[in-house]
DNA sequence: CGAAATCTTGACCGATCTCAACTTACGTGG
DNA sequence: CCACGTAAGTTGAGATCGGTCAAGATTTCG
């Protein structure tokens, strides 16, 4: 297995696109470039498992990651996509060290990783990371609970129409939006089945909710329709 | 780190209950302490509601908060209920600064509150806090996610059995659990209603995996069999 | 002790999952 | 660059789970 290790070039790209990092000075960024190293992996390739010990923040610098979870039962749920300038691994590095979700290349990707320690030793010298650490942490648990109540308390076929919203947010109110995954792992993602998400949208089309443009694009025809399932 | 019995104020008190505080020195604590307000809510008394702007941390002295969200659709998931050291409206503290969610005085309780600015003061002051607060927020998220997968993946019936379980670990293995809430509340909690959380119960109890105690204890008989199901 | 809230039980219905057959899209090697 | 095989997506039929509504039982608390 040969993944090659840079030492330096993609590293100043790569941090520089985290937000976490931007509001640092450089010769900051170059501290924290020295203990970055960089992974490729090819498409498909694990970056961790569930159970693999975590030592390291890993930073997404080119391609696409997604990270998926195993219930009680075994069954497989996406918990998110991540592109350029997004992490993982976070949660392991404050507790128990144990990843509880598995990281999965889509693409050829590069992966940028910052040690524990590093982590740590930078924390403690620039507070400031911290705080767009707590930010970045509370935007998501924010997000998570969120997305818990959805669960707990919508039907599949709001889930659907909710998630169409948001994406129209996402593209800054475009109402052609693209699908970041495949249908299969958008209903994993919104806890169905891919034969409902397939169903519940051609029913949308048929409503006149939705235009349906291949299997990636999906153009919103009617929100408010859609708001009010 | 004894306690000394000095003027123990409320604030003292509450502070020391709070792991994130534990580590500090006593001059940090009384640092902190100095910037607390201590506030007595009724029974059924609101502390926040969303769309309420934040502007303090919520620390539960004594009694019990419940945090509940609204859904999209208006309807109501229970999320946590918070005992004494538990704190609430963090999550808002380091972002948009409204609270997305309601938090509800469940008995008469107090409320100690650490404005925003003086608690970005410590953790600028105090590297350290940021992390106990930063390995907090990862346990909340990690648990949080789960929390998603679990309701993506899980069925109602197995969602009930992993939530007694789980109450087992809480009370180190104890076989006979008390329920921490009203049958409607763990009803909400577990994203399904009074009547077929009944209905679940009583058919574990026929079966055998589970004796009811009133409406508040369940004595489980075989661990096992829940998890099997 | 009694009103109000909570909980239980039954009957019914609708939403969503499962299984299976079929269609479409995609990637790979010749 | 095309053809083919495999993976992904769709559609239908049937089964099941869980929600709703309503009535009755139990508990709680003033």
């Amino acid at each position: 297995m040969d993944k090659k290790i840079h030492t330096c070039t993609p590293h100043r790209a790569c941090i520089s696109l985290v937000p976490i990092f931007n509001h640092l000075e450089d010769c900051q960024i170059h501290e924290i470039m020295k203990s970055t190293k960089s992974t490729s992996y090819k498409k498909g390739e694990m970056i961790y498992r569930a159970g693999d010990v975590s030592d390291s923040l890993h930073i997404v610098s080119d391609g696409k990651v997604k990270i998926y979870r195993l219930s009680e039962s075994g069954k497989e749920q996406l918990v998110r996509i991540l592109g350029p300038g997004d992490f993982t691994g976070e949660l392991a590095l404050f507790n128990e060290s144990i990843h509880e979700s598995y990281a999965e290349a889509m693409e050829d990707s590069d992966i940028c990783m910052i040690t524990r320690e590093a982590l740590q030793r930078f924390l403690m010298e620039f507070p400031s990371i911290s705080l767009m650490i707590l930010s970045e942490f509370s935007k998501r648990l924010e997000k998570s609970e969120k997305q818990v109540t959805r669960f707990a308390t919508e039907k599949v076929e709001t889930r659907i129409a909710l998630f169409l919203s948001e994406r129209v947010e996402d593209e800054g109110g475009r109402m052609e939006i693209s699908l970041p995954m495949a249908r299969k792992d958008l209903a994993s993602y919104l806890g169905t089945t891919p034969e409902t998400l397939s169903r519940k949208l051609t029913e949308f089309e048929k409503e006149g909710y939705i235009k349906q443009i291949g299997y990636k694009k999906i153009k919103i025809l009617d929100l408010d329709g859609l708001m009010d399932l």
